[in-house]
DNA sequence: AGCACGATTAACT
DNA sequence: GTTAATCGTGCTC
């Protein structure tokens, strides 16, 4: 197998699938973010799946609001949402179009760009640049305007690419974190994903 | 029109 | 371990 490219995106079809397999499989690839000047890049390190109307822990269980419309739509978009009155969270729009879900991003480890996203993380150290979700999104430059994205196109400034496999050894599956009063069995679905041992991941 | 709460973080004791 | 910060969203009246 020759190795990983910087140009290999993943394509629409690689979200157009179910949604713990994207999150899954998104462990190891790398986020490209262009914000004028040189790319900032990391490899992803931990991610949670949300799925369909049914998860109670997943907004579209609201159905189709405003807010939740891009999960409707086909996959390979940004959802970006603000939460907890100063916070912006970063997912990936999954499956077909018709079916809301998404994977969220939590974690990753940087790589490229890093004096860059210090900077926008006010000069904290490397291992906490882009270890929560509210952190990544805010190291890349990631907020309202990002909402309904398309992450498939080579030109976006948001995309995906192709980076060291993981194999499913060095997968872990937990519950979700902070879904606060969601009923079972959905607080309990183990749909978050981590690299074993990896010093990126959150909290 | 008003309200309770949230897929969190940083700064406390 | 605990808690303030801070406001968009969806639900109720």
């Amino acid at each position: 197998m020759a190795p990983p490219r910087q140009h290999d995106f993943l394509p629409r079809s690689f979200f157009d699938r179910p949604t713990q397999t994207v999150a899954r499989e998104l462990l190891g690839c790398r986020l490209v973010r262009k914000l004028g000047g040189a790319p900032l890049v990391g490899a992803i390190v931990e991610t949670e799946a949300y799925i369909g109307e049914r998860d109670l822990a997943c907004h579209a269980k609201a159905g189709r609001t405003p807010r939740t419309q891009i999960m409707y739509g086909p996959p390979g978009f940004a959802y970006v949402y603000f939460t907890y009155g100063m916070h912006w969270m970063l997912n990936l729009v999954t499956e077909a179009e018709g079916f809301p879900a998404a994977v969220l991003i939590r974690a990753f480890e940087p790589q490229e760009g890093i004096a860059r996203m210090q900077e926008l993380r006010g000069g904290k150290p490397l291992s906490q640049l882009a270890s929560g979700p509210a952190k990544l999104t805010q190291a890349l430059g990631i907020a309202r305007g990002e909402n309904g994205m398309d992450c498939c196109r080579s030109d976006s400034p948001l995309t995906l690419t192709r980076g060291e496999v993981v194999p499913p050894s060095s997968v872990v599956a937990t519950p979700r974190i902070g879904l606060g009063q969601t009923p079972e069995p959905w607080l309990s679905k183990p749909w978050r994903f981590v690299i074993r041992g990896n010093g990126f991941v959150s909290r």
